[in-house]
DNA sequence: ATTAATGTTCAGAA
DNA sequence: TTTCTGAACATTAA
């Protein structure tokens, strides 16, 4: 499930072999699949992309965006299952959208593979760009937030810590598997209210906020049992094996070796964390 | 064979 | 205003 640190690598996987290159075709898929959120239609999209080249490839939070020349950008949404693609799509039946790109080079195509379907392509105009990524949507990006941003922000909510690092307006980028082991590096009960944290407690989370998105994009991102997410290149990640708590419930903390590891559910989603490590 | 669970975001309700 | 709930969807485990 694509967090910061999966976006992140999907960007830098695709970026080598897109940048620069034009869009010959903007495609749907012919697969079985219900259409997935597509904006403005398919026709729009292709009279604006077609003949443009991609001059860019950035991230905001969990989301890709391809710059055209035009200033026209996509901006791509994996949600739960999306992928950016340039080799061997886990199957072809969840073949959503293709880019088909410029050039005699490999690959041809870029494409965007999504299982469940919950992921949105859209394709802005700049002023839109700049609405729809702006303050207004999403906060700082996780990995460029500072403590002057991080205490502001946290006082201003009495909700557990564990439920406002996954508030996208207070901080862009952190999904459910990256809180839990964000807040176990920072040896910080999950329930605790954001806005009674300590200048200190604060000052560990925000460190670990840093170290444990750069680890994970060091690693290429989880691949959980389930093993959607995958690379551009369709290969799995390798953080999932550095998890210290997450989806470990009842395995002894890797940590301190003490009391296993608790699952409690926050905002109708789980957390995991340390009992002796965090407090 | 149902039912629950999975995680992200948004719309709408409390 | 702030926080909570359900729905979108596909697939697997119970």
């Amino acid at each position: 499930m694509p967090e910061l640190p999966e976006v992140e690598t999907m960007v830098r996987g695709i970026r080598p072999f897109v940048e620069g290159r034009r869009i010959v075709e903007f495609a749907r898929c012919p697969c079985r699949c219900r259409p997935l959120s597509l904006r403005p239609g398919l026709a729009a999209i292709r009279r604006r992309c077609e003949g443009q080249a991609i001059a860019a490839v950035r991230r905001r939070a969990k989301r890709i965006i391809l710059e055209l020349a035009s200033g026209d950008a996509f901006v791509v949404e994996p949600r739960m299952t999306g992928l950016m693609l340039v080799a061997g799509p886990p199957d072809h039946e969840h073949l959503r959208y293709e880019w088909r790109l410029g050039g005699s080079q490999q690959p041809q195509s870029l494409w965007f593979w999504d299982r469940r379907g919950l992921g949105t392509v859209r394709l802005f105009a700049p002023a839109e760009l700049a609405d729809a990524l702006g303050d207004r949507q999403l906060g700082p990006d996780a990995l460029e937030m500072t403590l002057d941003q991080w205490w502001p922000r946290l006082r201003q909510t009495a909700r557990p810590i564990k439920v406002a690092l996954l508030d996208q307006k207070l901080v862009a980028g952190i999904g459910n598997l990256y809180a839990s082991e964000i807040l176990h590096r920072a040896g910080i009960h999950p329930a605790r209210q954001a806005n009674r944290l300590t200048r200190s407690r604060v000052e560990r989370l925000a460190a670990a906020v840093r170290t444990i998105l750069e680890e994970a994009i060091r690693h290429e991102g989880s691949t959980l049992s389930d093993g959607t997410y995958r690379n551009a290149l369709n290969q799995a990640g390798e953080y999932q094996n550095a998890h210290r708590v997450y989806d470990r419930e009842e395995q002894p903390c890797k940590t301190c070796q003490g009391p296993p590891i608790v699952r409690i559910v926050q905002a109708q989603r789980s957390t995991f964390f340390c009992p002796a490590c965090q407090k």
